[in-house]
DNA sequence: ATGTCTAACTTGTCCTATAAGCTGATGACA
DNA sequence: TGTCATCAGCTTATAGGACAAGTTAGACAT
């Protein structure tokens, strides 16, 4: 792989270790590679042209998303899809749209679960600074119901800034590690025409909860806030099945 | 399943580049490394006598664990503690105790929120390999009642099952990525003595609810068996903390 | 004082060696 | 024939030196 051939789009250039590691694993995924039959260090150099310390890392990346596992004087093997990575926004990337649909399916189940717990517990020990940034933040995303990428940016914060202010870093780091499925979630959601309308209520709902420091009532309208966006994602897999079936 | 890979107890040897990484992650954590002042990959290699390969393949391992942040040209900057990954149990094991106190409370409220609601949802799905495989692990852990460490190997296999069984890859990776943490709070809370008996007694009602297919059984038999641990935790904190009182 | 530009420093990649660990085949011995 | 030790040939782990490419801060000119 050499350097002209990066990706046309000139957003994001990426290091030679991951542009390998995506190709490796789109070629896994596709069943190209069997089981067992994963290439060692001097295959990937040879293959893709690269020397063999890219093609260490690039295994290095791969180990960390466990999808293959590397020990010295063993060859490297591929391990078994469920037991890969799924919080990676790395491996989100790589996978199929059809995969990353059903992942955000899952997702979505687990912010159900979650969620609303994490406001209930930021309604008790929300400070006043943490308000503060959330009015901010409410504001901003009325402003920009024009702009939904913009809006899912402040989205994304106000979410995050609710699970900071429960005050737990597990939970905090595991809503994090969604964060590319979410905004991927959001994005789809936020596609339908009064979304962004709806959304904005519903978050203010939430503000005022935590305003009031009343955890049922924080728990309540973040449970809202999800079963709309619930409803928003069964309707446009709805459409993505139907699409698929015409084509 | 062997979805881990070393659970021996034989003394596993690191590689060079893990091991500084865990020298230089005590340093930053006992704060004697300034915040923007992150060795250089050349640094390491001075410092520890390691090959820049070695510095190299340091970074990036503090890197993936979002304690430092590396880019090309830029000098190595320290990220603050509250964005590191939590989930690795590379992490866990490099943080003071009194750390991983606290976040064995954290992730004990991750726990709850999530382990009753995987137990209804496997009611639902689950199948009978599945059941076969957890009565299995029943029968085991019944014999094992008196060897508490190779009773947590399949203590944890036993959740595993289940979180596995509510069919949804987020979700049984969030678990995944807390099984160090959650060996950590078991052994604590297996500690006591009769608490053994008491978790067989809990497992066998939750399997029990499994068989039964009933997910309203299930959540509460998973939640009284938390409650069950927690309450150890709790005793076990305590004792800790009297403990450091005395000293 | 301000803006430009180079020099120094940093990470990214390549090359070549050597050490260390695993696997399977070979062959000696019972 | 069967069992076990040994070794050759694979693999990854580490080392050292070189250059490319990106960033930053300070020198320099205006």
């Amino acid at each position: 792989m050499q350097r002209g051939q990066e990706s046309s789009d000139a957003v994001k250039v990426r290091t030679l270790p991951v542009q390998v590691a995506a190709h490796l694993t789109r070629r896994i995924v596709s069943g190209e590679i069997e089981d067992g039959r994963a290439p060692s260090e001097l295959d990937i150099s040879r293959e893709f042209g690269v020397s063999r310390v890219v093609a260490r890392e690039t295994l290095k990346i791969l180990a960390s998303l466990d999808i293959v596992e590397v020990a010295q004087g063993r060859r490297v093997v591929v391990r078994p899809p469920a037991e890969w990575d799924y919080l990676s926004p790395l491996l989100i990337e790589w996978m199929p749209t059809e995969i990353v649909g059903e992942l955000l399916q899952e997702l979505h189940q687990m912010r159900v679960l979650l969620e609303p717990e994490l406001a209930a517990m930021a309604a008790t020990s929300v400070t006043g600074e943490t308000l503060d940034r959330l009015r901010d933040e409410l504001d901003r995303m009325a402003a920009l119901e024009s702009d939904p990428n913009a809006y899912l940016e402040v989205d994304h914060e106000f979410h995050m800034e609710i699970c900071r202010a429960a005050d737990n870093r597990i939970l905090d780091r595991i809503m994090y590690s969604a964060r590319w499925l979410g905004t991927a979630s959001r994005r789809i959601t936020n596609e339908a025409p009064a979304a962004l309308r709806k959304a904005t209520c519903d978050h203010t709902e939430i503000y005022e909860a935590l305003v009031a420091r009343d955890p049922a009532a924080a728990r309540a309208a973040m449970r809202k806030h999800l079963a709309n966006n619930s409803n928003l994602l069964a309707e446009k897999e709805q459409q993505t099945k139907r699409a698929a079936r015409r084509r």
